[in-house]
DNA sequence: TTTATGCTATTGTCCATGACATATTTGCTT
DNA sequence: AAGCAAATATGTCATGGACAATAGCATAAA
């Protein structure tokens, strides 16, 4: 039922089997279908679609761009030439302004190169190292920080492989976490209490990781509650541990009205004496910051406000 | 969209809340409704499908019958009280299982006790000192894996919050990241290479890093490259790294037709020499194993798989 | 020029019903 | 008891229609 078991060259897939390697429901590919002619499967012998490889992967090219913005109506019918130019215009910011003058540029480029090589051993005894020698402060702040949205830039390029993003993210992970350990073993901690996380939409936990790695490093008390909590889990698990500050961590792709609409019911649901934090890379955050919502523009940020926090609270 | 946000007593789910809570699809969601008469939701404003939170728990507990080898027409039609005598007859295994004579036991309980008390610093210590007392073997064995079922139970059946649980995954994950970190540093890694991972559907990470400590503690190279990867992007990681084995972890709500399609489709994917491992606690696999995988059916056997892979492999 | 407001096209998801391949059980025969 | 065939149970796919939510656009107001 799955997929019919022709030649390696004429490989088919089910429509389920489409859904689970593109992420696009089946309900979508259908619609597509009947609206933009694309894409156009054949059929097995028992009338059901059969997708061939080659529209699979232009359907995983149209899905990142969606990820990055684009629209359907103006991605799903064109040919795959025209994707490819859509791909190659996108973005590439942060890599010349990361790069340069200090030392650590050339740590950067280094990271890069074993990431190029698939050298993910060396990669991650590279970051090791980094951590090591720059303290954790500099080493996420300078070196990670870059490296991610580097990394994040070329995956929306399609220049790296989905299991390379993979295996970086792992490593950055790894690399992370044994840095929170040290901190936490040999950091006393105290005030403010911060309860992270990030909204249901959101599954990238790097950037919450970098948080509580530069949160404990001032020696906040951190509460971590992973991805993807239900904003009323939130608030019961506020009502449970009392946080200080509740703090949520936003990438690129999260659409702009969940991000208001879910920090403004999240305002709603927690007592007015804990501050909500939110920081990321979500343009909208810089561009219309609600009301009643601490924004961290940058990883720097977090030393200053956790500062102005204890100023304030005696 | 997700669900919509009545009064917490009159909390209702759309029909793609209740696929993603109860893992059963929304297809076989409806064709029960028109076959058994149960579920049978309300309808909103929308004429759309609203489920009571009652219909979605007692869905969660057929689901479990299910997963036991219960058939659909025995038990989607039937009161929840007969429901529940069918689940008190079930073993309760793990509980009872890892509880006793052994010294161990009593650690678990300390642990569960822990966790009911909301002290995840104190759960966080406790794991810590377990690890190091027990080493790593034992303490995920017996201890861990246990503990980890245990909250799996009482998620299904709704008696723990969902924060809490996320805490309590974000506990163990520290912890075992942790002894990952320090095996690793001291271990020679040598042959095999397993390449770790789980399908596109499957988000929980902590059954693969068990599986990753317990290998890296036999002194395999473990490539692990997080959750949710696409099948070809599997494959495509395989031709770059050529792994000896390919591992992934299931956690208990897979859809079994997508375990076995996933797996025979990733066996033609993958070269014939590259064994793949399914481990984790999926009904499916023990219940009807696929040609050509190895089933872990238990933490305990990787150890005995890897010296089976070894004394074949000179 | 910028900011609000209302209109329109776009887009994902849902619905109902029917079909059927595969898996499981039942019943019959040896 | 054991083997085999018929019947039943079950999940997934198909079709085509509907519509709420979203995004884009143009016009009016500040």
């Amino acid at each position: 039922m799955d997929l019919s078991e022709g030649e390696s060259k004429h490989l088919t897939f089910s429509i389920a089997a489409v859904e689970r390697d593109t992420g696009i429901g089946k309900d979508t590919l259908r619609v597509w279908e009947r609206r933009y002619g694309f894409p156009q499967p054949g059929r097995d012998s028992f009338g059901e679609r059969s997708y061939p490889l080659a529209q699979v992967e232009k359907l995983r090219i149209i899905k990142r761009l969606l990820d990055a913005g684009h629209r359907p109506g103006q991605v799903v019918a064109i040919s795959v030439e025209q994707l490819q130019s859509i791909t190659e215009s996108l973005t590439d910011g942060p890599m010349a302004l990361a790069r340069g003058k200090d030392g650590v540029g050339q740590l950067l480029d280094e990271a890069m190169g074993l990431l190029r090589a698939q050298d993910i051993d060396g990669l991650r005894s590279h970051l090791h190292q980094t951590v090591a020698s720059l303290g954790v402060n500099r080493f996420i702040i300078e070196l990670l920080a870059p490296l991610n949205s580097m990394v994040g830039d070329a995956w929306m390029r399609a220049e790296i492989q989905v299991f390379e993003e993979h295996m970086y993210t792992e490593c950055a992970t790894g690399v992370l976490r044994q840095a929170i350990h040290l901190l936490s073993s040999h950091t006393l901690h105290r005030q403010p209490r911060v309860l992270l996380t990030t909204f249901p939409q959101e599954e990238h936990a790097v950037g919450l990781l970098m948080a509580e790695s530069l949160l404990t490093s001032q020696g906040c008390h951190c509460l971590p509650m992973g991805v993807k909590t239900p904003l009323s889990d939130i608030a019961k698990a506020a009502q449970v541990h009392h946080p200080d500050i509740v703090a949520l961590s936003f990438s690129v792709s999260q659409n702009p009205n969940h991000v208001l609409d879910g920090l403004a019911e999240l305002r709603r649901l927690l007592p007015e004496q804990v501050e909500i934090w939110a920081g990321g890379r979500a343009p909208v955050l810089q561009r219309r910051p609600p009301a009643g919502i601490t924004v961290i523009a940058d990883l720097a940020q977090i030393e200053v406000q956790v500062q102005r926090w204890r100023k304030r609270k005696p």
